[in-house]
DNA sequence: AGAATAACAGAACGCTCGTTCTGCTACAAG
DNA sequence: CTTGTAGCAGAACGAGCGTTCTGTTATTCT
């Protein structure tokens, strides 16, 4: 999972593939069926093991705007502690790279897309039922959340350019901030 | 450089590049010196070709919010019109796969995020010197626009796996307007 | 017109890729 | 101990890659 991460899909051969995992040539090909079939289950396994525990705060049956800087902060850590620049998020390099070519891989990484969504959608949604202030007009959660969604890409793409997690902290403060703003309006 | 930008370089084979640009690999080679200074000069022409164009409201020296909204639904326009989902930017694909693992590269779209970079900046400045209102506090222009700068990123990443250009307007306008209550507060 | 030069298509080269094949090793069952 | 089987490393294979080489065709200049 690491190698395709690090590398993308194309960059990594099944040599680095072989030396890195320890499995042997002949086990990816019984086990899985081939480079492609490994990829998807190193995209299942990035989910369960780097999405779901980043994202758990957001998807709290509670969850409010907090929660959500809790994800961006916990990721930014994760990307500072492993060296910035670094490999980004697996499945936003997968939307550059092989998504457009593999309606397979399209419907996962934009199932993932959709998991985020739903996922600010809701937790900017229970932020505003904290309290019962009357408002200018309903807010528009979903435009917010794809905004967010947008936003996360940018976030993890720039994370492989960038040396300083600083300037990654300020720009998610700030955007969170503004969230906030908007939401309280 | 369309090759490139919709495949990618590593996709992109000569064999593709010959056929597309009509120049025999011979020339290629004496012209440019190879598939990598090839890119290195598609980059610049996309520079020259789609971004200054797209760019040059937001680079007029009295530039101010709307110059950036003219910026992104000027790129979002080209997209729709092109199909979606699309190619995205060149630049940011490149971000992506190449950059990382070639410092010459990653030296020159690092140029073309300082050049949105201090577009964007300018505008925001020049956008709260348009009125002189006292505020509550100076506004973290630096911070702005590198969050503007990573969103644009996350817009053209998502480009490539959206099919409705309605959703990035609806997330392009919702960014704008939270920065400009950002800039008015 | 004839000589020199440039540009060309395509063959050829060495290499690496993903995939498959081939023995060999090690362990389990009887 | 013998037999059967699963898993392994590494060789082998065809295909495609980027790059270079080789003739041949245009073009230019005297």
């Amino acid at each position: 999972m690491e190698v395709f991460w690090a590398h993308g899909y194309e960059a990594t051969s099944l040599q680095q593939l072989v030396q890195k995992t320890g499995a042997s040539r002949q086990s990816i090909y019984s086990d899985f069926g081939g480079k492609r079939e490994l990829f998807l289950a190193a995209l299942e396994r990035y989910q369960e093991e780097v999405v779901s525990p980043a994202l758990s705060p957001v998807e709290q049956a509670e969850a409010t705007l907090p929660a959500v800087e809790t994800y961006f902060h916990y990721q930014i850590g994760r990307a500072e502690t492993a060296g910035l620049p670094g490999p980004g998020c697996l499945i936003a390099n997968t939307i550059t790279e092989v998504a457009p070519h593999d309606v397979e891989i399209y419907e996962r990484v934009n199932a993932h897309n959709e998991r985020l969504f739903l996922g600010f959608s809701k937790a900017f949604e229970n932020e505003i039922r904290t309290d019962n202030r009357r408002r200018h007009a309903a807010p528009n959660f979903d435009a917010l959340a794809t905004m967010t969604v947008i936003f996360a890409q940018g976030l993890w793409s720039t994370s492989r350019v960038v040396n300083d997690a600083a300037q990654l902290y300020l720009a998610v403060d700030h955007f969170l901030n503004m969230v906030k703003l908007e939401l309280a309006r």
